[in-house]
DNA sequence: TCTGGGGTCCTAGGACCC
DNA sequence: TCTGGGGTCCTAGGACCC
């Protein structure tokens, strides 16, 4: 999708039509831009630019919060649209998609005609501009989208891979970021026709497995991590975290515990919709100079329980923070997700399904009546408002236990 | 100009096992 | 008295993507 975010927005207020406009908050916070139009574009501003940055370069802009819940909503829109050419189909992100349209030259026509029919499907169902890349592999198809923006289609026909990739530069291909880059210039190496008239050996020696797969991808070929595999499985998450920047680096305990907790219940919340238990709980903290540290622990059970969760992580907290060093950052993660409980002896393992009972009530509660209507009993003293401006509710003590 | 939040994959070292 | 080789799990950090 073509500036996606910028695009849904532009749905819900027609009169930022054709204005430079910057999704992700207000030029004076602490953020990045999540999406910028093309007039905004125009003046330097990028994706993952420091809004501030945004500002300086486009004062006219028009800064606006981002909304998930539309993005979701157009996101599933265009999925349904998918479905319709084939069932194979991948959301690689909210805005992206593979289509393995292998065998459905009968139904949808040659792939140039298959792609106008798509194109302006999607465009009829949702009102937005996309861009279409067609060839003979996911790697071929997202470097021809990228070609093809905005709002265009490119096609690759079997044979030309080569001969299309050659002259692009190497920051082309997706998986070569800034560091690989300028790896890549020291070697000599800058279009993409370079590195497919090299060794994969030299490439091998010089980058390790990746040179292996970066030689692979110069001929258009879907190699290493990304890319492997079919078409259409949608994967189970490895990992569920969710973090946070304060608006004001902070070193109040307090406020950074009731911060973790809110996180902690975020991200247990996200493991029972997703049926899944994790072994191994990480936080991540970032000082006020940029530096930042993970630490993790892994249980010796699988956990959904908010409260394990937090403690953990607090635990974590407590243990490793520089004290009296003021936090921009704080982050809970938990990975070795499984859809099972795992090793527990009887009596926990049944303490652990009712737990898990009754905070799968409480999340449909909190549906229901707001995110405020319940909380567990995690003994905060200190409350978390930041940013989200939901409060959490005083907690009783801590030998209360959770309502049914 | 100070740098979000949600992810995936890779590397490298150490513990531990056979 | 010096010191293998393969494998898995865990931890920490980093590149990269949208």
């Amino acid at each position: 999708m073509d500036a996606f975010f910028v695009s849904v927005e532009e749905l819900y207020d027609p009169s930022l039509r054709g204005k430079p406009v910057v999704v992700g908050g207000s030029a004076t916070q602490r953020g990045v831009v999540s999406a910028a139009s093309y007039a905004a574009r125009k003046f330097g501003v990028h994706s993952a630019m420091p809004l501030r940055t945004a500002h300086q370069l486009c004062p006219q802009a028009i800064f606006v919060e981002g909304h998930p819940d539309r993005y979701r909503k157009y996101s599933n829109l265009v999925r349904e649209v998918l479905g319709r050419f084939t069932p194979q189909v991948e959301m690689a992100s909210i805005d992206e998609a593979y289509l393995d349209m292998t065998g459905t030259e009968r139904l949808h026509g040659p792939p140039l005609l298959a792609a106008h029919k798509l194109h302006n499907a999607i465009r009829e169902a949702t009102g937005l501009n996309n861009s279409i890349g067609a060839g003979t592999s996911r790697l071929l198809a997202k470097v021809c989208s990228d070609q093809a923006k905005p709002h265009g289609i490119v096609w690759i026909p079997p044979g030309a891979e080569a001969a299309f990739l050659a002259p692009l530069a190497v920051r082309k291909i997706p998986g070569v970021g800034k560091v690989t880059e300028q790896k890549l210039h020291r070697l000599g190496i800058r279009q993409v026709g370079d590195l497919a008239a090299l060794d994969a050996k030299f490439l091998a020696e010089h980058l390790g497995e990746w040179g292996l797969a970066l030689a692979g991808k110069s001929r258009g070929l879907d190699a290493g991590g990304w890319f492997v595999g079919e078409i259409g499985a949608e994967p189970e998450p490895k990992s569920i975290s969710h973090e946070h920047t304060f608006s004001v680096d902070t070193a109040d305990s307090d406020a950074l515990e009731a911060a973790l907790a809110h996180m902690s219940e975020k991200v247990g919340r996200r493991l029972r919709e997703h049926g899944l238990w994790a072994r191994t709980i990480q936080l991540k903290l970032r000082y006020s100079d940029f530096s930042t540290f993970t630490r993790a622990l892994t249980l010796g059970h699988a956990t959904q329980i908010d409260t394990e969760i937090y403690q953990t992580a607090r635990e974590l907290l407590r243990k490793n923070r520089r004290a009296g060093a003021a936090i921009r950052l704080l982050g809970v993660q938990t990975s070795g997700l499984a859809p099972e409980a795992g090793q527990l002896d009887l009596l926990e393992g049944a303490q652990q399904e009712r737990m898990g009972r009754a905070l799968s009530a409480m999340d449909k509660l909190r549906d229901k009546y707001g995110e405020g209507s319940v909380s567990l009993a995690l003994g905060l003293q200190g409350r978390f408002k930041e940013r989200t401006h939901e409060a959490l509710p005083n907690a009783p003590d801590k030998t209360a236990k959770p309502k049914k």
